[in-house]
DNA sequence: TCTACCCTGGAAAGCGCATTCCGGCATTAT
DNA sequence: ATAATGCCGGAATGCGCTTTCCAGGGTAGA
């Protein structure tokens, strides 16, 4: 069907050995004048190898996996975006998959890429302790088998990758809430299991207790928009919002999806941020900043996170190494105080 | 390194081909105790299948490649999700590529796709017309290597695929925001060469005249969040808006992200939507409803658009099938007229 | 009971390419 | 001038799997 790397050869009158050397990269270059004929063969038919064919007798196949858990997700789709500038040009394609939250699934794609012999696996997003058995087994696996695995976000096995700062970068938020004059607090905490949220939600309680602020109170749900909405809805019902006593609460959701939600919800209700509630995300997600009031935030380089987790599959000796990020309190108008 | 085929036949005591037969679907199902035996000896080794291998001797390599211009632009980060989804449970995987909006880019996507085999393409996004020679032509050659090729949101070639009806949806769009009382009418076209920018842009147009509107300006710019921004603060310069003669101006953005960057700017100037401007765009982006004001555009169904492409692809016979897709208006706050 | 046929498992031939090995040639060193 | 050293192109092997093709045993029909 299509033309192959024997049809070129054949044309240029040479053997296939050479028309190898010359197309794809080799220690070993053929004489400029063959090579020359060799090329204009393949341009001639239209010549493109076959990846299948050349990842099986490289035994390496040139691409490298990218789990998320929700690839519509702005956190997500940020990463990913900096994972594919971090592979281009460099001859390794992503192959993608969205787990849509489930652990099964994640799993699932781990074994898929394994099938396909990826090179490396990024994971990103947190994951429950929970759920960690069976991927964590799973990924010895696929490292036994020369697999490199980059985590993004969450350490887990004997892998590299980016590890967040969860814990100091919320702690930095509460400290920046803290000399703004907030002293009430109420935090939307996300699932329990999630590590993620729980890392941010004790490096934030950490700084007020240290502070000698005790939060009002800690509310889990789920880690996405309508978590948050939900969340809100119910605390606006409870009559907690808005009480004239003792000065505005202050609400830090421990992502900013959480955070839109809880917005709409206020705004559902009648009520205004910050004057009636104060509210803080995490991550800063690209959205953040256009939104009305702006949302304060703990900015998180997303895209350069994808990159250079990218970046680092792509170097065999970076294989366990972590790199830190911090996150950056951005303070705006959601948690002001006139 | 990895355990092969020819290992579980061995520990199974069979031949590999009974062991392939057993394990990997064929037509012929090998005696059931044999059958018994082999996956036993598979699952006590850890076999799995290198996909690669499969696809050189099956010739065909279950993968699907979507293309899309910035996999963090919700738009298509929501028909992503979708094609995942229509993809999951059918075992074939998602390669994905990000082209940055860069036609170059595009072409050497869909080469590098041609090279993993990958039995279909996706292509999202609207291409300018120009690119079209390059494009259409390699993606020719695949369809002649018996690829198929389906386009979201613009025909192209002899390719099926999803429509999306621009023209008439964004005349059912103007049509509302007359009746709204809407006579004074700016417009912001994206770039000009984008056919879909280019169609949403006439069908409003059109549908104006027909009411004997005349639209007072088209602007071209970036088909992007900071398009919208930068065309916006020229406007608001230039002192078209907030005049306080003729009635308030109406601002039809082609793209949602164009028409958040318009929001942007509005806001940062201290003036109000739609008090001041109203505005509207195209798309119905996840996070357009949380916005404040909320806006005002078309809905598309995006990720059931994703969907509906990537089951396209999984069924032979609807490889030159086109489907239609009508966008939906969708009046919020930011058109209101009080 | 014997022949014709079907079913089942195994041997072997690829799928398209990279790469090791080998032989022939032109250099350089002796 | 001869032997030793590279260098370059070609033949052949193998990557891990699917899929013909083949042989043998079982069944049914005559």
């Amino acid at each position: 069907m299509a033309v192959r790397l024997a049809d070129v050869a054949k044309a240029a009158g040479v053997s296939q050995s050479t028309a190898s050397r010359v197309l794809n990269g080799s220690s070993r270059r053929p004489n400029p004048a063959v090579a020359e004929r060799v090329r204009a063969a393949a341009d001639e038919l239209g010549y493109f190898p076959n990846a299948q064919a050349q990842a099986l007798a490289r035994s390496s196949a040139g691409l490298t996996g990218l789990i998320v858990h929700d690839i519509a997700d702005p956190y997500f789709s940020s990463i990913a975006r900096g994972a594919q500038r971090g592979l281009a040009g460099s001859g390794v394609q992503l192959m993608l998959a969205s787990t849509e939250r489930e652990a099964e699934a994640e799993v699932e794609a781990v074994r898929t890429f394994m099938s396909y012999r990826t090179d490396a696996i990024m994971l990103a997003g947190s994951r429950g302790l929970a759920d960690d058995a069976a991927l964590q087994k799973v990924l010895e696996t696929y490292q036994d088998n020369g697999g490199k695995v980059a985590m993004i976000g969450q350490p887990l096995s004997n892998a590299g990758g980016v590890r967040i700062d969860n814990d100091g970068s919320a702690a930095a938020l509460a400290g920046e809430l803290l000399k703004l004059g907030h002293r009430r607090f109420v935090i939307f905490a996300g699932e329990e299991q999630l590590t993620t949220a729980a890392q941010r939600t004790a490096g934030f309680i950490s700084k007020l207790r240290a502070a000698g602020v005790q939060p009002e109170a800690v509310h889990h749900g789920a880690f996405s928009r309508d978590g948050g909405y939900f969340l809100m809805s119910e605390l606006i019902r409870s009559g907690a919002v808005g009480g004239p006593d003792a000065g505005p609460l202050c609400l830090f959701c421990v992502s900013d999806v959480m955070a839109l939600g809880a917005l709409a919800a206020v705004r559902e209700a009648g009520m205004r941020v910050p004057e009636d509630i104060a509210l803080a995300g995490f991550d800063d997600i690209p959205t953040l900043a256009d939104q009305s009031p702006t949302i304060t935030t703990v900015r998180l380089p997303l895209e350069e996170i994808g990159r250079m987790t990218a970046v680092m599959t792509l170097h065999n000796g970076d294989a366990d190494r972590w790199t830190v990020v911090e996150g950056t309190p951005v303070l705006r108008e959601s948690t002001r105080r006139d």
